[in-house]
Parts: structure tokens; sequence; C-alpha cells
DNA sequence: GTCCATGCAAACCTTTTGCACTATA
DNA sequence: TATAGTGCAAAAGGTTTGCATGGAC
């Protein structure tokens, strides 16, 4: 195997640049395992969890401790070119922050999983009315709105309804 | 030490009525353990931890499982009587939904770990209009906003800020 | 009396860490 | 060659589960 990670034919993210440069920056060594990682993740625009990678780096060919992953996992983010998520699936999942909108949200299907990003200008605004309000500096903000996706309320998914018959506010 | 759980002194929260009902509306039995669990969740306004209950739990004198304590919380959670948290610590929160505004969201110090909880009336038509636009039903939403509480930023604390030296949008 | 909850400990799952070995710079 | 990274396996930490016992209804 070609020890520079990239074999030819498949074109390499020109973003593991920018890893590289900040690996430089922090005086780390660039290795091969370093950008294997990196190169899933810039490769995909999909929201990851660990074994996704792994598995992607296994078909490869790539073998790749699980060590390895989370501890690059981790200088990706603190890079600040990859962003983590928790979306309460009891694992962390990751997605770069190159090439598309920078500060987008989620939209999560209660029924699927499915993710799906939005934009919203006005939500900038509010926090940092909200923030203004409560004497708070805010850094960045996290907004997910669970429910249907389009295509499970056509399947005929119903929203999850348990709890009390009579709503809490009639107490 | 008395089978109902109040012996006499402090007064039970009306609450946990509701928690019974619920209780009994699913055939499920109300047990002195269950009531217990309820009681500290109900009376505390704060984002408490399995930990922060079990402590409570321990100092009144109960001595519970941690495994009902679980059971117990996912039945809350069920009810919609009480809401899960994660804010990213490794483990979650719970937290009653009576008597308080039903909808709020949260400011998180990235410093002292503080939460603050704010409400903004913009926000649930932020939700509906997002989701009309991408055909998505939305069901609730959870929206965080990361940063420095006022007292933190008073004490001199700065955010943390690594990453690129450059902002990756210079790409 | 039946059925379900409880408590304990073991199991589980994701993530972190220790350590001998190897690669980077 | 010095320094830091890798891989493996073990540990950690929160949460869940199996099972014998005990409580609710």
């Amino acid at each position: 195997m070609n020890s520079s990670m990239n074999s030819g034919a498949p074109p390499v993210s020109p973003f593991i640049r920018l890893f590289g440069r900040y690996l430089r920056e922090q005086g780390l060594p660039v290795t091969q395992q370093r950008e294997a990682v990196a190169d899933v993740v810039f490769s995909s625009d999909a929201h990851l969890s660990v074994d996704d990678i792994e598995r992607q780096l296994r078909s490869a060919g790539e073998r790749i401790g699980k060590a390895t992953i989370y501890r690059t996992l981790d200088l990706l983010v603190r890079s600040t070119l990859v962003a983590e998520h928790d979306f309460g699936e009891g694992f962390k999942r990751y997605e770069h922050r190159l090439s598309r909108q920078p500060d987008h949200d989620h939209l999560i299907c209660l029924e699927c999983g499915g993710v799906t990003e939005f934009k919203s200008t006005e939500l900038r605004g509010l926090q940092n009315q909200v923030a203004r309000e409560q004497g708070f500096r805010a850094s960045r903000h996290k907004l997910e709105i669970y429910g249907l996706c389009r295509s499970c309320q056509a399947a005929g998914a119903k929203l999850p309804d348990e709890g009390l018959t009579c709503p809490i506010e009639a107490v």
C-alpha cells in the first residue's frame, strides 16, 4: 500500500491540508492514520459515528485502532474543522464544517433517525438578543427540532404520544 | 419509617399525585420508591443528575437502588411530567415540567457549567416556519446556547479559542 | 394469589487510558 | 535520535438487564 495514503485514483480532499496545517501549528506530527481518519470525515457529508468511520476505514483497507480514531476526532474537533453532535442515540456523531453553511442546525426524525440540516438567519439574532437580555456572552448554539420527516409522514408514521391522557397544563 | 413516604412534616408535592394517576392509567403499581424518586424531582427546580437524586434520597434516609432510580426516571419521562437533558457532560439530567414555563430553553456556561433557563416567544414561530419549509412535522425542539454566564465574565473568564489561527472560511 | 417492582451484581456500550512498540520530524 | 503516536487490551463511567426476593393490588 502506498504510504501517501492516496494511491493515485481518488482525489484527496484539499481540506486534509488544512488539518495538516493545524497539526504543524500545534507542533504535532502529521501521521498516516490522522490523514486517513480526516479523509473519511472530509469525504462525507453525513453525520458519522465512530463505527461508521471505522467501517469505512476497514473497507478502504486501512486498519486503524478505535483509540486512534477517537484521538484524531478530538484533534479535528479542536481544530474547529469538525463538529461533534449528540443526537441522543448514546454515541456521538461527527461532521466536517467545510464547504457547507457554517452554522446550520438540525431536524431529527423520531421515526427513522434521519437528520436534515437547515439554516435560519433569524436564529443568530435571536441568540444574541437572548444573550443580551441575560447578560450572557454567547459563543455558539445548538438547535435541534425533533419530529417526523416528510417520508415518514407519507409512510403513515405517527408521533409517539404517551404520557398523561389529560395535558399537564390542566393540573 | 412511615410507609406513606411523607412522615408528617414536609408537604408532599401535589404533583406526585399526577404521577400516581399516570401509573394507574398504565396499570402499573404505585410504589414507595417511585413516589420517593418523584418527590425528589418535583421538589427541586434544578437540573438533577442521577447522582444528585441518589444523594438526596440517601440524606432523606431512603435507600433506593440506582436501577430503580433509572427505571422510575424512565417512567417520569414517558409520563411527560419530567424532561431529560444532555448538556454534554457524559450523563443525563432531569427536571420536572410542572409549574414552570413549559417550553423553555437553556443557556449553558462553558466555564462553570451553570444552566440558566430562558423563554423566547419567537422560537416557537421559528420552529414552525422551518418545519413548514422543510415538510417536517415538528414535535419539540431543543435550543442550547453555550457561552459565559454573567458571573464568570465578571471573574475574567475567557472563551476557549483553539482551532486554526486563520478562520476556516478563508480557505 | 398473581403480577410486577426492587435490589444487587453483572453486563453493556461508548469512550478513555496505560504501556510496549513504532513512526515522525 | 528524541519525541510523540499507535495499537491493543484493560479500565472507566453511565446506563441497562437478569434473577431471586419482596411488595402492590
